[in-house]
DNA sequence: AGGATAGCCTGCGGGC
DNA sequence: TGCCCGCAGGCTATCC
């Protein structure tokens, strides 16, 4: 799922269910979808928070971390198939295909009273979970080659981490150390809405081109957020809805088609070893 | 430094 | 209908 919007969109979502919630139970139910981090052992129910209260959850990038009262931290990512979903053991359960591929599962209870089940799905198992033992661990140890998060990024950061670089910018933008949370489907919407061509040298950009790329990620990350993200397949919120951000895709998936400023038909090329699109004649 | 490759997985759609 | 192939939102390690 899983870029910058699909995470934030997710984090909102779960809010409700987590924030002053306590975990009765956690289970994991493969061995090697948790680890503690800096230990080769897997997590234990202790490390997915058992007993503890969620007071927080923070996301940086396309990371999205569950904050426990006493400390205790879980580092959550969905690599390309996973999902988070609130199962509320009302009339509304989790659909029959959502039972399937269920890794890591947590009972909850506000005020004593049990609050429903939090279900970890990942069918490609790319994602996982990482146990830290406090929030100074998270910020500084985990996640310390992150770059800035990307919904909030300023043109001067983007420049300071792109400087010196000989790359093209479309890979730039995909390295979570020059800034984090944007993957395929933006770094496309970005450059297109900046009229930047994804082969582009970071080194020959203009500051006036940079201050606009740093614009359009704000803007269609923000955009996209609005619309529940982009679901493509796997991605549902916490609820189990699809995102339709897909819908407003400029270029991302629209090869061939036309361009929707210019009429001209989208080109797609491999950039990276990633599929790319983008418009020869709006983008120089 | 950064490009290319392979690998970790499942599931889907297209072509035959 | 069914099989094989390629491809997919992420990320890491390794080799050049």
């Amino acid at each position: 799922m899983p870029e910058l919007p699909e995470v934030e969109h997710l984090r909102r979502t779960l809010e409700p269910c987590l924030l002053g919630a306590t975990i009765r139970h956690a289970h994991l139910h493969r061995a090697d979808f948790a680890w503690v981090h800096g230990s080769d052992r897997p997590a234990s129910p202790r490390d997915l928070l058992q007993g503890a209260t969620i007071t927080e959850l923070r996301r940086r990038g396309k990371h999205l971390a569950i904050i426990a009262k006493d400390g205790r931290t879980l580092d959550v990512h969905l690599g390309m198939s996973g999902q988070v979903i609130h199962d509320a053991c009302d009339d509304a359960a989790v659909a029959a295909p959502h039972r399937t591929h269920v890794h890591a599962r947590w009972t909850l209870e506000r005020n004593g009273s049990p609050a429903g089940e939090v279900l970890f799905r990942d069918p490609r198992r790319f994602g996982g979970l990482v146990a830290v033992e406090s929030v100074n661990a998270l910020e500084h140890d985990l996640w310390r080659n992150l770059g800035p998060d990307a919904l909030s990024i300023t043109a001067a950061q983007l420049s300071r981490n792109l400087t010196g670089s000989r790359r093209a910018i479309k890979p730039a933008l995909l390295d979570q150390g020059v800034l984090a949370g944007v993957g395929n489907i933006y770094a496309d919407e970005a450059l297109f809405f900046s009229g930047i061509r994804p082969t582009r040298r970071c080194s020959r950009l203009t500051r006036a081109e940079i201050t606009r790329l740093a614009a359009s990620i704000r803007r269609v990350l923000t955009r996209s957020i609005r619309s529940g993200g982009s679901t493509l397949r796997d991605y549902v919120d916490a609820r189990g809805s699809r995102g339709s951000f897909q819908d407003l895709h400029a270029v991302y998936g629209r090869a061939g088609k036309p361009c929707r400023r210019c009429g001209r038909s989208l080109r797609s090329i491999v950039l990276g070893q990633r599929t790319t699109v983008f418009c020869t004649s709006c983008q120089k």
